[in-house]
DNA sequence: TTGACAAGTGTAATAAATACACATACAATG
DNA sequence: CATTGTATGTGTATTTATTACACTTGTCAA
């Protein structure tokens, strides 16, 4: 195979992040404003080209810490899209990545050379965006929600200690149900993904939470 | 963004299969055998460049077509592979699809403009592979080991009737397990995948099997 | 007809998931 | 300083799912 052959020319690969946050039950996603044709003025997800010289998770990371000024810690390769007419110019073949963090923890940039915007949106009030992007967030959200289940991607949201009424309430707004706070709680340490910290949430009036945090190993899930 | 940025340029995509049997309880992959530079004569997964005017699953397709004769049923996605340096030539991101067949009803091509072979493999007696296949394939395997609880994967495998003991096998060589045949009947069919055909397999001289097929819909995976 | 062989089936014991209610720690107020 | 409000923490009984286990049935061949 050679590079001169038309049939693969012309190819390139776009990586996008879908990066996700949860602030007071409403969980929301990061998108960015284009400054540039195709699709100039609206909304998608932070992304862009992947260069020849970068893995694709260091593409990931550098595109969107150009575009948004955000360092995501658990960035988890997502899905891939392959159609033709996906892209309006040239042949883009789409990998995204899926993300959590702390909305309140970091500060957005609002103006770069590709973007003139970023901000969070509810997952219910979602802009028209460019290129197939609406898509690929539906698919990011359904493997959020299976994510959550047994791996450690909340991480993002609680890099060091929560409360136990915290990490439920992410839970509750992500999958949409309400869980028993007893139940929740058995449920959760069972994963064995967490752990105690033997400290409190010194805190609002009411009796203080204890506080726990994420381990670092992770459990294997057994199937049949 | 322009094609003539050299950032951007010599990229391309590479599509793979992982292709798996079951033969007399034993797991077998789907290898071919290269007959060009790089990797001259190694084995190596069927697959090969995407074109530019080509769906991912349609180049996915094409290629298996094109150097194995196969058509797969139920090829599904898999994972990407986006290393800068997994492919010695020009930049390559590999994106791997999954598969299952049943070895009996097929017949592999053996000689095509690109490979000098194809052959079943056990999955214990891999031969040293070009590229990153060998990951691939323990990728690969991994998430068809996930696939085949609640999923219509095994479709593949018997595209029409089956027996209980039949399928239960196929379980058994790809979990490496064994189940109780009573709990493994009353788990299969409380997953909601298969329908009795009312028909009996008339057959080897011993009591005859039951014959069920895959149902078309599929059933939905609760969370938490 | 009888024996060998693999297929079919049900039930008891154990483990997991669910439903549910009261006690406790802090802070604000009288 | 006692009382009240509020959100947190915890245990147990019930139901459901999983696991373990043994005998009966249909066909072929002797």
């Amino acid at each position: 195979m050679t590079i001169d052959n038309p049939k693969y020319k012309n190819q390139g690969i776009h990586v996008m992040a879908a990066i996700f946050t949860v602030e007071k039950g409403i969980t929301k996603i990061l998108l960015v404003q284009r400054k540039n044709e195709p699709f100039y003025g609206m909304w998608s997800l932070p992304g862009g080209a992947l260069y020849n010289d970068e893995d694709l998770e260091s593409g990931m990371k550098r595109e969107l810490l150009e575009k948004t000024g955000l360092v995501i810690p658990n960035l988890k390769l997502c899905n891939v899209f392959g159609k033709v007419d996906r892209s309006p110019c040239m042949r883009m073949v789409g990998v995204s990545y899926l993300g959590v963090i702390d909305q309140k923890s970091v500060k957005l940039l609002t103006d770069t050379i590709k973007t003139s915007n970023a901000e969070w949106f509810p997952i219910y009030e979602i802009p028209p965006l460019a290129y197939d992007h609406i898509e690929i967030i539906k698919d990011a959200l359904e493997k959020l929600r299976e994510q959550i289940v047994e791996s450690d991607i909340l991480k993002g949201l609680f890099p060091d200690k929560f409360t136990f009424p915290e990490i439920q309430m992410v839970y509750e707004a992500i999958l949409e149900t309400k869980y028993d706070r007893r139940n929740f709680r058995k449920k959760l340490l069972s994963f064995d993904l967490i752990e105690d910290t033997l400290e409190t949430s010194t805190f609002v009036g009411k009796r203080p939470a204890k506080l726990y945090r994420f381990k670092d190993k992770m459990n294997k899930k057994k199937i049949l």
